[in-house]
DNA sequence: CACTAATCATTAGCCGACTAACTAATAGAG
DNA sequence: CTCTATTAGTTAGTCGGCTAATGATTAGTG
């Protein structure tokens, strides 16, 4: 069916995203994380115990969407809450031991994933291709400050 | 921040991803077309009075998530639901003439999106950078398909 | 020092995606 | 021809993302 229509790369690139989401999801079955926690188990295993508001930023995410996300996960029990000492605003989140274990297998998982994407490519392909789609984030993120 | 460490390629991908889709939505303020939608418009722009089942699978999304996606799109009057003749359990969509205009806006927006994306590409860089990402996608669907 | 402004987090409500369970209708096997 | 299996679509419930509005706390200004 696709045959006389070639898809554009927004769509292809898409298309990865959404496989790549669904397999990492596929693998992390047994420790009940889900679509969207990988990224915040990494960051909070880089460094522990940082802010909402810090970890929002890292990821590109509203913090109202790390609220929800949190309390969920601390509800599973993968990290907790704890106050900041000095300024009453700020939560800060950290990994709990089930959280330790479930980044384990995120970052394996992660490791799995990205070496079927790479399959067949040559080194300097793959560099290649991470400038290049390095150079169209920045191309994207360039028109994003016209707005501001 | 992010200077001793060097970003996945997925983590770019995942940012370029939602970049684009967040611009092409606000090109599109004045349409009342969400983020998931133009798509949807697209395929029904190629071909009008497809079946739900169809466009899911174009899509390479859920028939349950088309069935609300389009039930919104019926509402803000972008689309139609029409029975089909002969089967009784298929229900073909077509695009209204405000859904027409709307697909017009969302093609434009698409082309600026991608020439922004692409800028400061050489042309063979185009070409192999698309080759690489198509063969992502493959190397994704082939693990899909042991699950089957 | 008091009052305003900025900041961190939460809540509510919407859109998009999924799975699982269901309804309605057609296709097929016996 | 009847009964079962398959197929198209819907509904309910969950997770992820957003915006807008709100509450609390801190920072800053006069």
């Amino acid at each position: 069916m696709d045959i006389y229509q070639s898809d554009s790369v927004m769509q292809i690139l898409s298309r990865v995203f959404k496989l790549h989401r669904r397999h990492l999801h596929e693998l992390l079955q047994n420790y009940e994380v889900y679509p969207g926690q990988p990224p915040l188990l990494i960051r909070l295993s880089e460094r522990d115990g940082q802010s909402q508001h810090e970890l929002a930023a890292q990821m590109r995410v509203k913090p109202a969407t790390l609220t929800v996300m949190i309390t969920r996960m601390e509800k599973t029990g993968l990290l907790r809450r704890g106050a900041d000492s000095k300024d009453q605003r700020v939560s800060r989140v950290y990994l709990t031991d089930k959280g330790h274990q479930a980044t384990t297998a995120v970052k394996k998982a992660l490791r799995e994933i990205e070496e079927t994407c790479l399959k067949g490519f040559l080194t300097e392909e793959k560099l290649l291709f991470r400038r290049l789609l390095l150079q169209m984030y920045e191309n994207l993120k360039d028109i994003e400050e016209q707005f501001d």
